[in-house]
RNA sequence: GCCGGCGUGGUGGAAUAGGCAGACACAAGGGACUUAAAAUCCCUCGGCGUAAAAACCGUACCGGUUCAAGUCCGGUCGCCGGCACCA
C-alpha cells in the first residue's frame, strides 16, 4: 500500500481546522510559548519556497511545546500596505483594497496547505481600519510625548516612486525598491525620535537572546561613539565647536574643517574675502546626490575661508579653516579639529592643500602616511601630556578642558531620526490635522480609525504631495482644539508602522477598547521566540523595538524588550545557487512541490537542506529522498508487531533519538534532528519489525516535521486517540542513552593502530591493560619505551612512545 | 577601510567541551528482483596505493600550541552579509 499525500493531507487539515486545535487558549493557569514569524507582505507573485522555510521551523518548534503541554500561540497575519500593491493597483485601475484582497486569498491558501500550525482565528491585516486604529492611536501617543515632530528638512526623494524615503531604505545612493535615482529635496516631513532611545536600544540588547551578529549590527548601525566637544575661539570672536573622539591629539590640530551648510559661514559672509569662492562650493556640494559624494570620496576638495582663523585652545596658535564636504553637517557638529598626522581623511587634505603635519603620538612615519593606531604609541610635542599612552592623554586633556570651560566628554550617534511621512495613498492616513491658530492638533482619539478615503485616482503626484492632497472635502475638517477651520494631514505612514506593533495585536485581536487587553499583554508577553531575516535588523527590528520601549514608558506593555529571543534563516536560493527570483527564472513554486510530494515531504526538505541559519540552494534531487524516508516510516506499518514497549535491542537507540531530536530542535538543529531520526528508521529495519510502542514513540518524534503521516499512521494503528488529540512528547531516560560497551580507538603517537570494543564502564586501568593485550598495538611498541599514557575514559587511549 | 560570518568528498551538509574527519542524505557506479521500465532491496563511493591489504596524504594556505587540531592561537588568501568621508 503506496503513501497517498494527496488523500492524506488535506483530510487531517480540514480536521484541524473543524476542531479548531491550534487556537491558542486564553487560560493564564498555562504556562505559554509565543512563537512568532515575521508576517508576510502578501505580493502578487505568490509563493515561493523560501516564505515556507521560517514558518515550517517555528512551526516544528510550536508543535513540540504543545506537545509538551504548553498554551501555545502561533499566528499570521498581513503585512499589507505598500507600493507594490500600490503600483499594481495604479497600472491595472483596481483599487489597492481588491488587489490586497486577492493576493491574501492566494498566500492564505498556499500556507494552509502546507499544515502549518497557525491559529487563523487571530489573523490580522494591517490595512483592516480594526488594525490600522491602533497604529494611528499609538502615533497621537507618540506625538503628545513629543517624540514625533514635524520638520522642515532635506529628505532623499526618489524620481520614480515619487516618495520620502528614509535613511534606511537608501542604498548606494539608489532607491532600495526600485533601484532609480535618489535626489534631495527640502520637504517638511514627520519625523519620530528614535535617537532618543539610541542608548536603551544598545544597553537592552544585553536583556535579550539575539545572535551576535545581530546585536553587532544593531550597534553598528546606532553607531555610539565616546569623546568629546572642544570649543575653539576664532578672530572673530565666535566659539566653534568640534566633535572628536581623538582629543589627546589636539597639540596636532593644525587646521579646522567646516561643513558647507555649516552656520557660521553666514554669520561671517562679510568678513570673509573669498565669498564667491565659498559660495561657488557650496552650491556645488548641494547639487551633489548622496551617490556622487560617495562616489568621490577618494579625492578630497575644499575652499579655505581668507579672513577668519580659529585659536587653538591648548597652545593658542592661530590655525585656518576650510569648508568641504568631506564633514557631514548632520553628525556631531558639523565640524572637525584636523589632526593629519593621525587621521587618514585629515592627512589626505592636509597633503593635498600643502598644510602642516605634527606628529603627536609616537609610532609611525606621518609624513608617510597617517598613524591611527591608539593602543601602541605614546604622546609628544604635546606640552602636559608628552609620555602619556594615548588613554592616558584623552582623559587628562578632556579634565583639563573642562576645568578651563573650554570643552566636556560628548557621546555621539550615527542614528538619525525616522523619518516617517510617506507621499503615497496605500499607508495608514497619519491622524494630525493642522490649524492655523493651534498648529499641528491630533485628532480625537474617539475619532479613530481616520479612514484611508475612497478615490478614483490614487496616483503620485509631480509635485511631490500626496495623492491625498487633491482631496478637498475630505482635507477640510475643523481643529479638535478650538473648532475653527483645519486641514488634514495628508502624507501617510511607511509600511514599517504597521509592523512595529503587530506582535502585540495578536495577543488580544479582535478587541475594539484597546490594542490589546492588559490581561493578554501581561500574559503573552514578550514573544518567546521570534525568528525572521537578517535583513530585518537595520529597519524593522530596530523600529519594533523603539515603540515597544516606548510603549513600555508610557505603561501599555509590560516588558522593555519586544522579542526575548530571536533566530534567522538563511535565504533558500535557486538550483543554481542565486538568489531566486522571476527575472532569473528560478523560482520554484511550493504548490507544485506539495502537489507531486506532499507537504509533509516540502516541510521535511526544508529542515533537512543544511543549516538553517544558512543559506542553502534547492535541489529537485535531494527532495527525493525525504519523500522515500516518509515512505520508509509509512511501510513501518507492514513490519508492525504486538508490543507496548520498547525492546532492548532498540532501547538505547530510542532514548538516544528522544534527546537529540528534542535537543536540535531547541537549539534550531532542525537538520541534524531530522537525520537522528532517519538513523533510527535504519537501526529499526536491521531489527526487521517495530512494535507498537516503538511506533507510537517514532510517530510523535516525526510528528512536528511531517504532521500528516504521523497522524493517518497513528489512526490506522489505532497508537491512540491522536497525535494531537492526547500524545506527549517522550521523556528519555539518561541512563539508557548508553550502550553496554563502546568503541574506543588505541593510538600509538596519536596513528590509530587498533579499535577496541569496551565495557561503557570501563576504569583507565582495565582501558589501558586491553589496549596493551591487541596485537597491533604489541607491535607498534615492539623496540619502543613508553614516555606518557594518556586515557580519555569511552574515547581513546593514546600511548606515546621512543625508540629504546 | 571598518564590523560580523564562512571556507570540509562529485553535491547538500555532520562532527557536544580539543579525542575515530566525512554522520544523515543526494548524485554516480555495480548487483538482485522484473519480459522491460519504474519502484524497492543489497554493495561500492576523499586521494594515492595494492591482487588484496598495509603504509602514506587529506578539512582554503603558511606557521604555532598540544600526547592529540576541522575545532585553539598568529599570519595569508578567497567568498558572503552589513556599514562606509560618522571626525
Amino acid at each position: 500500500m503506496k503513501y497517498n499525500h494527496k488523500a492524506v493531507e488535506p483530510k487531517w487539515q480540514q480536521i484541524w481546522e473543524e476542531k479548531g486545535v491550534f487556537h491558542a487558549s486564553d487560560d493564564v493557569s498555562k504556562e505559554k510559548f509565543y512563537a512568532l514569524i515575521e508576517f508576510p507582505y502578501p505580493s502578487g507573485q505568490g509563493l515561493h519556497v523560501g516564505h515556507p522555510r521560517p514558518y515550517t521551523a517555528l512551526d516544528t518548534v510550536a508543535r513540540k511545546k504543545r506537545l509538551q503541554g504548553l498554551n501555545v500561540l502561533y499566528p499570521i497575519g498581513w503585512d499589507a500596505f505598500g507600493l507594490p500593491t500600490e503600483n499594481y493597483a495604479i497600472k491595472n485601475h483596481i483599487h489597492p483594497e481588491i488587489v490586497t484582497k486577492k493576493n491574501i486569498a492566494r498566500f492564505k491558501k498556499q500556507i494552509q496547505s502546507l499544515g502549518i500550525s497557525f491559529d487563523w482565528s487571530r489573523e490580522i491585516n494591517t490595512t483592516d481600519p480594526d488594525y490600522y486604529k491602533w497604529t494611528q492611536w499609538i502615533f497621537i501617543q507618540l506625538f503628545k510625548h513629543g517624540l514625533a515632530y514635524k520638520k522642515e528638512m532635506n529628505v532623499n526623494w526618489c524620481t520614480s516612486c515619487k516618495c520620502v524615503l528614509a535613511n534606511e531604505e537608501v542604498v548606494n545612493g539608489v532607491c532600495e525598491r526600485c533601484g532609480s535615482e535618489v535626489v534631495h529635496k527640502v520637504k517638511s516631513q514627520w519625523m519620530l525620535k528614535i535617537t532618543e532611545y539610541a542608548d536603551r536600544l544598545i544597553n537592552d540588547l544585553d536583556l535579550v537572546n539575539y545572535p551576535d551578529r545581530v546585536k553587532a549590527q544593531q550597534k553598528n548601525w546606532i553607531g555610539r561613539s565616546t569623546g568629546a566637544e572642544v570649543d575653539f575661539e576664532t578672530t572673530t570672536g565666535d566659539i566653534l565647536t568640534v566633535y572628536t573622539t581623538r582629543a589627546d591629539t589636539l597639540f596636532g590640530a593644525t587646521y579646522m574643517v567646516i561643513s558647507p551648510e555649516h552656520p557660521l559661514i553666514e554669520k561671517w559672509a562679510d568678513k570673509l574675502d573669498n565669498m564667491d569662492d565659498i559660495r561657488a562650493y557650496q552650491a556645488a556640494a548641494a547639487r551633489k546626490s548622496d551617490f556622487e559624494r560617495t562616489e568621490v570620496a577618494k579625492d578630497k576638495t575644499g575652499v579655505k575661508l581668507q579672513g577668519v582663523r580659529a585659536i587653538n585652545p591648548v597652545n593658542n596658535t592661530e590655525i585656518p579653516i576650510f569648508i568641504s564636504d568631506y564633514v557631514l553637517v548632520s553628525y556631531g557638529t558639523g565640524a572637525i579639529m584636523a589632526v593629519p598626522a593621525h587621521d587618514t581623511r585629515d592627512w589626505e587634505f592636509a597633503k593635498k592643500f600643502d598644510l602642516p603635519i605634527i606628529e603627536v603620538v609616537k609610532g609611525g612615519n606621518v609624513q608617510e602616511e597617517a598613524f591611527t593606531d591608539c593602543a601602541t604609541g605614546v604622546m609628544v610635542n604635546s606640552g602636559m601630556l608628552d609620555g602619556l599612552s594615548v588613554d592616558e592623554a584623552k582623559v587628562k586633556i578632556i579634565d583639563w578642558l573642562t576645568k578651563e570651560g573650554k570643552g566636556h566628554s560628548k557621546v555621539n550617534y550615527k542614528l538619525r531620526d525616522w523619518v516617517f511621512s510617506r507621499q503615497r495613498y496605500w499607508g495608514e492616513p497619519i491622524p494630525i490635522v493642522s490649524c492655523d491658530k493651534c498648529g499641528y492638533v491630533p485628532i480625537d482619539e474617539s475619532e479613530l480609525p481616520l479612514r484611508l478615503p475612497m478615490v478614483e485616482s490614487y496616483e503620485p503626484t509631480d509635485t511631490g504631495e500626496s495623492p491625498l492632497a487633491n482631496m478637498t472635502d475630505w482635507i477640510n475638517t475643523t481643529c479638535p482644539c478650538c473648532g475653527g477651520p483645519a486641514k488634514r494631514e495628508t502624507d501617510t505612514m511607511p509600511q514599517w508602522a504597521g509592523s512595529s506593533w503587530y506582535y502585540l495585536r495578536y495577543m488580544d485581536p479582535h478587541n475594539s477598547e484597546a490594542l490589546a487587553s492588559k490581561e493578554a499583554l501581561n500574559y503573552w508577553s514578550p514573544v518567546d521566540w521570534y525568528n525572521g531575516g537578517m535583513e530585518h535588523t537595520t529597519l524593522h527590528l530596530l523600529y519594533s523595538r523603539f515603540w515597544h520601549k516606548f510603549l513600555f514608558d508610557i505603561g501599555v506593555v509590560p516588558t522593555p524588550e519586544p522579542y526575548a529571543k530571536r533566530t534567522s534563516h538563511g535565504m533558500i536560493l535557486g538550483e543554481n545557487g542565486e538568489k531566486m527570483s522571476k527575472s532569473r527564472g528560478n523560482v520554484v513554486n511550493p504548490d507544485d512541490i506539495v502537489d507531486e510530494y506532499g507537504a509533509d515531504t516540502m516541510r521535511l526538505y526544508e529542515m533537512f537542506i543544511g543549516d538553517f541559519e544558512k543559506a542553502a540552494p534547492w535541489s529537485q534531487a535531494s527532495i527525493r529522498g525525504c519523500r522515500r524516508f516518509i515512505e520508509r516510516y509509512w511501510n513501518l506499518q507492514n513490519i508492525l508487531v504486538d508490543g507496548d514497549t520498547i525492546r532492548p535491542e532498540l532501547e538505547s537507540a530510542f532514548h538516544k533519538a528522544i534527546k537529540k531530536v528534542g535537543d536540535d530542535i531547541e537549539n534550531i538543529k532542525f537538520n541534524t534532528a531530522i537525520a537522528a531520526l532517519m538513523a533510527l528508521i535504519n537501526d529499526i529495519s536491521n531489527v526487521k519489525s517495530i512494535s507498537r510502542e516503538e511506533l507510537r514513540v517514532f510517530s510523535i518524534l516525526l510528528n512536528p516535521f511531517a504532521p500528516h503521516v504521523t497522524e493517518e499512521v497513528y489512526e490506522a494503528n489505532k497508537l491512540g486517540e491522536g497525535i494531537l488529540a492526547e500524545a506527549q512528547w517522550p521523556q528519555y531516560d539518561e541512563s539508557k542513552c548508553v550502550d553496554e560497551t563502546v568503541e574506543i580507538v588505541v593510538q600509538v603517537n596519536g596513528k590509530i593502530k587498533a579499535k577496541l570494543n569496551i565495557p561503557v564502564d570501563a576504569d583507565k586501568e582495565t582501558m589501558l591493560a586491553m589496549a596493551k593485550e591487541n596485537e597491533k598495538v604489541t607491535a607498534a611498541l615492539d623496540g619502543m619505551s613508553i614516555l606518557k599514557e594518556i586515557v580519555v575514559p569511552k574515547k581513546l587511549v593514546n600511548l606515546v612512545v621512543k625508540p629504546k
